[in-house]
This record gives structure tokens, sequence and C-alpha cells, in this order.
RNA sequence: GCCCAUUUAGCUCAGUAGGUAGAGCGCAUCCAUGGUAAGGAUGAGGUCGCCGGUUCAAUUCCGGCAAUGGGCUCCA
């Protein structure tokens, strides 16, 4: 039969040649390099076999799906190695990842980093022991019983979960044999390096009412030097996490008896917090925003019309009884500002001719996180965040949607952050609709309309089913930090709810009253989050505009300080943050501190530079760039600023 | 909230087989007045996260709590 290769050739093989035989066919060394299989553009198995005429590529490491299936491997691989040492061991998943592979388990052992060595070694052995994968299937019924034969509970569940009848299919390698769909790679061999990360608890199928599993995290590669360079770029990515580089730098602490979740700003964090702050507030007035300053707390009966009583309470910092039984009120502080802007909306009549009405808030926020949740600047108890809400007409949404979007891509341009993100539309999930406010009707209304105007724009998007806020579905905008994790840092939503709870209304071109449609925004997320992965970003180094320091002075002796410190005063007034070590210390020094600081300019000043009026001139990254006068300096520094340059 | 680990000077980290501790950086004082990534000397600074227990004696062992980190669940 003749097989169809990507490079327009073809290939004769006999017949029920798998997509193995193929690569045999063609080079020992292709074989031995390629892990997974694409057949008429579908991801198969290596094992699979052949049919006349099939286009078949051959992927390697470097292709994604070709990790995912080498990881897979990798984590049988693990199993295989937890049975031997603990027999008792009963498997739950063991999936690949994005960046290696896990495996959950249940063993009575509290396992340690002494027990991921023993498992190691293991592994080590069954590489060694170059095991094939072999394919197998059974009944649905022969394969609950081989479950419930060798113990492994979790399993019998997840058969079970597979529709009756199906054909339920295995790997087995040596003495191994685990429930699997595949694909595989073809031998335990090829898995030469790896390296087990940690250990930590998992809920059984995620769900906090089960039992708690033990997962252990590792990643594999084809050679030592792929994990050597992998594990040292995860030693990189430490040193720019932002809750260490964010804390040397002093951009923020935290303090035990403050608690947790509850960082405090210093000047440098404070600083550019405030200037972002400014500069956001400034767009969105040029945007037709009217800023509101609204309060941090109210009574439970705002909350109760909104649904955050009912939806939301855990999340909520409640003053007083929360059940109010000594007939007192109980307030709450604010976990999110739409009621509070609502009620300036109501406080006139409003009429179609008003709308849109888009309101802006830098708003801090104030939400009960369970106490695991925390993390540096990332996930908080109190937060700040860009938030606003625009009231349209129907006819409107379109535009304000895509109004509201552009602002968002903008803010992620001014921060150079383009490149890191991705866009998530969040819907509700049917089958948990507890969660949610409101009829299935207008749930299907707003996320169809939401979808139609995210189809329009034409981005790319994933969909995050059972994502969406408890009044409505999200345009989230993703970002992932240092560590490849992933958060939310804009949201743009559509609410068809909350304007009929609080009777929000406008008289429409017949005199008749209508509830507006809400939009739910923010432009550049929380403030908090923001700065932290900036700080990631840039390594500490930010960008010129939102540097909290932008210029230090560095005389070279005492002699110079007075013309430094005129100079500080001239540049400030240029519009600048400038300061001046005024220490006793070498120029070396001043410059080697000013540089682990990570301040974009230095401007050395001797005898020579007050003679002639002008500034020796470094830069954090450029190193000395020569000298410049006042005006020249101002106006590289100017320009920086307004096109955000990002160094 | 759950699982695991961690918590020693302002910061980063050593250390004590149970007998109250040390380095580097930073800080203070003094000397040196220095030209593009660390000049030198001296000194101050710690109830060894908090509260209990065991012990003649606890920073060290045990328990509880808190905070931090990695996950799970949840979420901006």
């Amino acid at each position: 039969m003749k097989i169809n290769l990507p490079d327009g050739s073809q290939l004769d093989l006999k017949e029920k040649s798998t997509a193995y035989d193929a690569a045999l066919a063609i080079s020992e060394g292709l074989a031995r390099n390629v892990y997974i299989a694409k057949i008429n553009n579908e991801i198969k198995d290596l094992r699979t076999e052949l049919e006349e005429g099939d286009t078949l590529e051959l992927l390697k490491f470097d292709h994604i799906e070709a990790k995912k299936a080498f990881w897979h491997t990798s984590s049988h691989i693990m199993a295989q190695a937890i049975k031997r040492i603990f027999p008792d061991a009963k498997l739950a998943i063991g999936p690949a990842i994005d960046d290696g592979f896990y495996y959950d388990i249940e063993v009575e052992k509290t396992l340690t980093t002494t027990d991921l060595t023993k498992i190691e070694k293991e592994m080590t052995k069954i590489v060694k022991e170059n095991l094939t994968l072999d394919y197998s299937t059974m009944s649905y019924e022969d394969a609950i019983n081989w479950a419930k034969d060798n113990d492994e509970d979790y399993k019998v569940e997840l058969i079970q979960d597979l529709p009756e009848g199906s054909v339920i299919s295995f790997y087995t390698q040596g003495e191994f044999t685990d429930l699997c769909a595949g694909p595989h790679i073809m031998r335990t061999g090829a898995v030469k390096a790896f390296k087990l990360l940690q250990i930590s608890g998992a809920y059984w199928r995620g769900d906090e009412n089960n039992k708690m599993l033990q997962r252990i995290y590792g990643v594999s590669f084809p050679n030592k030097k792929m994990l050597k360079e992998h594990l040292e770029m995860l030693e990189e990515a430490k040193k720019r996490d932002h809750n260490k580089l964010g804390r040397e730098l002093g951009y923020f602490t935290t303090v035990d008896s403050v608690g947790q979740g509850l960082p405090l700003l210093m000047p440098k964090g404070a600083k550019t917090f405030q200037i972002l702050t400014r500069f956001v507030e400034d767009e969105e007035q040029k945007r037709g925003y009217q800023i509101t300053k609204t309060p941090l707390m109210a009574k439970s009966d705002l909350y109760k019309i909104s649904g955050h009583w009912d939806h939301y309470r855990d999340g909520m910092f409640i003053l007083g009884d929360p059940e109010e039984k000594d007939g007192k009120t109980a307030y709450a502080l604010r976990p999110m500002t739409c009621p509070f802007q609502y009620q300036i909306y109501n406080s006139e009549t409003r009429s179609y001719r008003d709308l849109p009405i888009r309101y802006n808030e830098t708003s801090t926020l104030f939400r009960n996180e369970a106490s695991g949740e925390m993390h540096g600047l990332i996930r908080l108890r109190q937060f700040t965040i860009s938030e606003g809400h625009i009231m349209v007409t129907p006819d409107q949404l379109e535009e304000e949607f895509i109004g509201a979007f552009d602002l968002a891509n903008y803010m992620i341009r001014a921060l150079g952050l383009q490149d890191d993100i991705s866009y998530r539309f969040s819907i509700w999930d049917e089958d948990n609709r507890d969660k949610y406010i409101g009829d299935p009707k207008n749930w299907e209304n707003a996320q169809n309309a939401m979808q139609n105007i995210l189809d329009e724009t034409g981005i790319a998007y994933e969909v995050g089913v059972g994502e969406a806020a408890f009044y409505g579905p999200k345009l989230d905008i993703q970002i992932k930090n240092v560590f490849g994790k992933e958060d939310t840092l804009i949201t743009v939503q559509i609410d068809f709810q909350l304007a009929e709870r609080f009777n929000m209304v406008y008289i429409d071109q017949n005199g008749e009253k209508q509830h507006p449609f809400i939009i739910h925004r923010t432009s550049i997320g929380c403030y908090e989050r923001t700065l932290a992965l900036l700080i990631e970003k840039y390594a500490g180094a930010l960008p010129l505009w939102m540097a909290p320091e932008q210029i230090k002075i560095l005389p070279i002796a005492k002699s110079h300080l007075e013309g430094a410190k005129a100079a500080v005063k001239r540049l400030e007034l240029a519009g600048f943050r400038v300061e001046v070590d005024t220490r006793n210390e070498k120029i070396g020094k001043k410059i080697r501190d000013a540089q682990m600081e990570k301040i974009p300019y230095m401007l050395i000043m001797g005898d020579k530079e007050i003679e002639n009026k002008n500034y020796s001139v470094r830069h954090r990254k450029h190193g000395d760039i020569g000298t410049m006068s006042e005006e020249e300096l101002i106006s590289r520094l100017n320009h920086e600023v307004e096109n955000f340059v990002t160094d």
C-alpha cells in the first residue's frame, strides 16, 4: 500500500503496517526519535495501522503532542516504579500536562523527598529494562473485573464513567498494566532523563469532598542535556519571581500581624501603582468614562438584592452576625463595585439619550479567600481594580463591548504584555446551576450575544466552561506568570440580570421603561496583580514610564553634591522622578548599587560635567552611552516615556 | 478549607547529637575624596515565628496556632 508523506513523496509498505513500521522503513534513527503520528491530520498512536492512501506525519519531541505522549509514558513508568515499591498503592489518574506529567495515587505512607529518590531509582531500572508498551483491549465487564481484582478502586470508578458496553483500552509494560486511552511511545528506554519535582495533595476528581490523594509531579526528556536546560530555566524563573524580586527591590512586604493576603506596598511599589492608576484614569476619561467614588462597605440589604448574599457570601468579609439573629443589620466589605455604581445610575431617571453611561472607579475590593489561596501580589484578600460598568441599550451593546475590549488591549500594549496573553470566553456550567442567578434563557442570550461579538472581532479564544461570574459570561484576558501559571488579568463581562434585580431602567423612544444591559469591565485589571506580572516580565527593570525611580544622579565626590542637587531640581521640573546618591562611596559602588536597583538612567556628575554643563549618561541595559546636554537627555527620556519603550 | 515543606539579625543563609548562636550584604562611626558593577577599619543589632508540654535546662524534642512556599479546591 502507498502512504503519503509531508514532503509529497510516497512510501510503499506492506498491508497492516503501523505508523511505527513506516518510521522504521524510512530510517532506524527516525524511528528512535519519533513519538507520535499524525495520520490524515489526526494525532494517533504510533501503533496505529495505516491504510492505503493515508497521509502520515511523524512527530518528534519538538512537537507538543509528541512531548505529551512522551510524558504520558513517563507517568506510567513512575506509576510502575511506585507499584514496585508500594504494592498497595492505588492509582488514580496520571496525565501529561503542559510542562511534564503527574500521577495521583493513594498510598498509606506520606511520601517524602526520600521516597521520590527511591522512585526515581526504580524508574531508572524500568528505563534500562527498555520494556515495550503493548496495547490491548478488554470488554467493559472484564475491565471492571480486572480493576476490582487488582484493588484499583479509582480505576473501577473511571471505567464505570465510560458508556456501558464500550471497549476499554490498556497499555502493558512488563508486569505493569494500566487503564489508558493512550497514546504512548513505543518503549520505556526512550525516557533517558527525568526528574520528580514535587509532591502535593490533590482531591480525587478535583472535588474537595473527596479523599485527598498524593500527587507526584515530574518532567522528562529524551536526553540529559535537555533536562539540565529545563531545570536551569526553572532556576532562572525563580530569580524573576515577583514574590522574591518585589521584596528585594522594595516594592512590597508582608507582616504576619497584618494578615494573610494583605501586602504592604512600599514607596516604590506604591509609586508604580500610582503611575498606573493615573494613566488608567486619564485614558478612561478620554474614552468617555465618568469617575465614581463609592463606599467600601454596605448593609446586607444591598448584597441581598445583588445576589452576593446568596451566591458569594463565603467570599465576603461580614461585619456583625451574618444571620442577623440579634436583629441588627450586618454590614459587609465590598467584594465588587457593581451594586454601588448602580445606585448612582438609579439616582436619576435615565433616558435612552443618556446611554451609554460609562462609570469607572479605581476600586478597592475585599474578598475572603480561603487561607491556602494567597500568593504574593497575585492572590490577595484586599486588592484594587480598575473596575467599571457601562449601561447600554441593546443596540449599543456590541460597540461598547468592543470599546471596552479595545481599551483593555490598549493597556496591554502599553504594559508590553501583548505577547503573553490569551483570551478565554468563560461560560456557565449548565450542570451546576445553583452557582448562578437568573433563568437559563437569559444565560443563553448573554452567551450568544457575547460569542457573536467575539467571533466578529476575529480573536482566537478558548472556551472556559464553568468559569463565568455568577451573574453572566465573561471574556477573560489570561496571562501566564514566570512559572507558566495562568491568571486572569483583565475581564469584560455582559450582564443581563442585575439591572432587573436593581430595578435599573431607562425610558426608551416610546416612553417605556427598559432595563439596560450592563458591561462589567476592567481596563488594566487588578493593580497588585499587574504589578506582580510586570516585575516578572521585566525582571524588576520596569519600563521608564512606570519605573518608580527613573534617574539616579551619582556624584563623583562630595564637592559635586551641590551640582547634583541642582540637577535633581531641574529634572524634576521637567517631570522626572530623580534621586541623588549622597553616600560617601566610590563611583563604582554607586553604579553597582543603582544597577542592582534597576534604575533606568544613571547620571554621573564630576568636575567635567559641571564645567561643561552636561551629563555622563549610563543606561541600566546599555551601559555608558556617552555625554548629553540636558535638552538631549530630556528629549530622549520623553520619547521613551511617550512610546512606552521597554529598553 | 485540604495535602506537603519551611520559619534563626533589616535581607540572604550557616549552626547547635538539648547547655540561649554565626557569616555575607545592609546599618552606624571613623579613615580614604574616589571617573563607569563591591576601598579599608571598628561597632551596634537576635526572648532562633508565637503559645503550651517534656526536661535540671528547649532555638534544638513533642503538641497547638500563625505566616511563607508548592499543589488541590476556589478565584481578579
